[in-house]
DNA sequence: GACGTATATACTCTTTCAGGTATATTCGTT
DNA sequence: AACGAATATACCTGAAAGAGTATATACGTC
């Protein structure tokens, strides 16, 4: 019970949504949210700790970055939860801005090999064919 | 997006877990969640107007009891996380418990005659067979 | 009109939360 | 060693939440 509690806490704000939302769609560090969710660093940060201290994403270090992602084995409670927002965000402009954003930066490959450098599975939407653009 | 959020609020409290769990199986008045629940008169009703406020739950006036429901046509993002929780209620004690000490009250001929006189749907499970106890 | 039941509000207190500014800490590069 | 990038923590503040006690309001009955 006390579990689910802390699964309906951490979703009600939206900064913690989008990031949610976001690494549903893909593994990600706090200095990629941070441009797409327009906050500020601290924001980002203490919004990824408390979610991290509630069991709702996991991390990896690799160099100087942490990678954030869902948990891979989520409680009952948790991977309801997210399946249920997941379906909600894809008729919400917000979440559907953030998905496009984000876009972008899946093409990215400095973000790519970021993401198998940490032992990530890349995303389906990386494309791994020839890009046009790879500004960092 | 803010209506999201709002729902999230209201499902991050251990009391309104329970009472929209109980909602979500019959409509109910303040003076029967009381005892379900085990929490004080002020406790439930604060909470109900929580609830209210944020668009979660309908009322109906009838007499001196203000008959609680759950909204006829919830917004999309309600309905899903409603959905949600009662699925994972189906496997939590709490609210199997709560949901068995509701089973007492839907066969109680009083309760049963409120509810129709407040142009209420009676739950499925209202028995409506010869009862045995109908001590109120 | 007095009383009991059902419900809601006011006041207070304590805790939590979200955000801002400033300041670590850690790692890699120069 | 100095610097920059990525991340986290400390301190402060204002707002909201949750609960307790007391007090209203509203309705029906006697």
């Amino acid at each position: 019970m006390d579990n689910l509690i802390d699964v309906y806490k951490c979703l009600c704000d939206e900064t913690r949504l989008r990031i949610l939302h976001l690494l549903g769609l893909s593994p990600l560090c706090g200095c990629h949210l941070q441009p797409l969710l327009g906050v500020s660093q601290v924001n980002v940060s203490r919004h990824l700790g408390y979610l991290k201290r509630n069991g709702m994403v996991e991390t990896i270090r690799h160099h100087n970055w942490t990678i954030y992602s869902l948990p891979e084995k989520p409680s009952r409670e948790l991977a309801k939860n997210l399946a249920c927002l997941q379906d909600l965000a894809g008729e919400m402009p917000v979440f559907k801005a953030d998905a496009k954003a984000l876009q972008a930066l899946l093409r990215d490959r400095d973000f790519q090999e970021l993401l198998r450098e940490g032992g990530c599975e890349l995303p389906s939407e990386c494309s791994t064919q020839p890009q046009l653009h790879t500004q960092k």
